[in-house]
RNA sequence: AGAGAGUUGGGUGAGUGGCUGAAACCAACAGUUUGCUAAACUGUCGUACGGGUUAAACUGUACCGGGGGUUCGAAUCCCCCACUCUCUGCCA
């Protein structure tokens, strides 16, 4: 979440950043943020004030106490009946001025960098570049669907049978094609000074508000009720959560961490055209990078992480473009994200497989990670994450680039991972 | 899952109602000493929210797993919850 003193140091820039993510009320929001942070310090003196007093008091009475006179220890208590009353009365308002300032803020997206283009909608992303040769495929090319059952590598009526739609079922061939994407995506991170950590895949209710899928977006994770612990939709929950309630040395940073997870997406609501095969799935493979920097090295570090996961898909060799989100289509907690997206040229779709994204503060905040520099003063770090990368939509988009009518020709990167060059 | 024991500052660990934001030791940091290193000695050594200052200094309050209660006063007593450890059971 935002802070208090980020908002009426920088009134201005926060009010035209909300401006961009279309917020009309902003100008009341944040008024109201300041507000109940005024009431919020003014009833916190109060109470400190009277709580100093009742401090000096019960010192009064235990000194007399310890003198034998319990007469004059007698007197001076009846005084606290009334200072207790009011700190009580205080501490009640105190309580609900914090409240109602949290519950504020966490209404309150992240403010976008200045580089942002305006904008409502997908339509409004900016695509800052296009690399790669779309392929002209053969006369009777097959969108995925088909081809997974032609070869039979990835079954979705199994998955049926076993789970419900959405969980699909992985074989042979198909199996291993997800197996070394997982490996040769691990290696590549390794490679690039990324440490990998295996996290749980369970998380806890302090980790999906540290890093913001809670409170709003409870209904887009799986829940263990008898537990209280929620499927983590993106390894960023629990990778994140490792550095929360944390204070790093400044020689520590940049952390950078790789973790490949299954995923799951509840993803209620949202089935429609477009989301066949592996284009939309509850349970999905993903390779996660994240990485906590000093506030100065955030933004350069974003660009490290787009030209990796670019790195990746040249690898690949898939066709793709980088989008610069709008405000309009950027997530709640980030301050600028690039999407990456592969060209699917049977579906004839460009189809994300990355987003890489800054959240300067906004996750820190919440997580209390900070770091503790030459100065030896403590400031809050920032934190960036982006996918290196979800595997079905590249496997979707491997499959229907290089399929001939010969079988499915595998990127040469793969062959070593793979055992085999083609489907 | 059952029974018992625990949870104190970066670590070990004292502390059963006021003099305890918290002993002692270790680690860390700065300095003295030293040809260098080590040892020794001295000092510093938590976080948050306020006040204060150009910035400090200084200062108020809170925090001993989390929440609530008793009391003039709680790390210390009571209740609830979470977690950890040991034994028993179960198990990849």
């Amino acid at each position: 979440m935002l802070l208090v003193n980020q908002i009426r140091e920088n009134y201005d820039q926060v009010f035209a950043g909300l401006q961009k993510r279309n917020i009309s009320d902003a100008a009341l929001l944040l008024d109201r943020v300041i507000a109940l942070d005024d009431l919020r310090k003014s009833t916190q003196s109060q109470r400190d004030q009277i709580q100093a007093e009742a401090n000096t008091i019960s010192k009064q009475i235990g000194q007399l106490m310890k003198e034998g006179k319990s007469a004059e220890a007698q007197l001076i208590r009846e005084r606290t009946t009334e200072i207790k009353a009011q700190i009580k009365e205080l501490d009640e308002q105190n309580a609900k001025a914090e409240e109602d300032l949290k519950a504020l803020l966490y209404t309150i997206p992240n403010v976008p960098h200045s580089s942002v283009p305006q904008g409502r909608s997908a339509e409004d992303n900016e695509v800052v570049l296009t690399n790669g040769t779309i392929p002209t495929l053969h006369e009777g090319k097959l969108p995925h669907w088909e081809l997974i059952k032609k070869y039979d590598i990835i079954d979705f009526d199994l998955g049926v049978k076993i789970t419900g739609a959405g969980f699909p079922v992985y074989k042979g061939k198909g199996a291993r094609l997800q197996r070394a994407l997982i490996n040769f995506f691990l290696d590549e991170a390794m490679a690039a000074g990324y440490m990998e950590v295996q996290p749980p895949i369970l998380v806890n209710e302090d980790s999906g508000y540290g890093t913001g899928q809670l409170p709003d977006k409870e209904g887009q994770m799986y829940f263990a009720a008898a537990d209280n612990l929620y499927l983590i939709p993106t390894a960023e929950v629990p990778i994140t959560n490792l550095y929360r309630d944390i204070i790093l040395n400044e020689t520590d940073l940049p952390v950078k961490n790789v973790g490949y997870t299954p995923c799951f997406r509840r993803e209620a609501g949202s089935w429609g055209a477009h989301v066949r095969g592996l284009n939309r799935l509850h349970q999905f493979d993903k390779v996660e990078i994240v990485q906590i920097t000093h506030p100065d090295q955030s933004y350069a570090a974003l660009e490290s992480m787009s030209s990796y996961v670019q790195g990746l898909l040249q690898k690949l060799e898939l066709p793709y473009r980088v989008l610069r989100l709008c405000g309009g289509d950027m997530g709640f907690t980030s301050a600028l994200t690039y999407d990456m997206e592969v060209y699917s040229a049977a579906q004839e779709r460009w189809l994300e497989v990355s987003s890489v994204s800054n959240f300067e503060t906004y996750q820190t905040n919440r997580l209390k990670l900070r770091f503790k520099g030459e100065d030896k003063k403590t400031q809050l770090a920032h934190s960036l994450n982006g996918s290196a990368l979800a595997l079905p939509r590249i496997v979707a988009s491997i499959l229907e680039n290089n399929q001939t009518p010969e079988g499915i020709l595998m990127p040469k990167v793969l062959h070593s991972y793979l055992g085999f060059d083609k489907i």
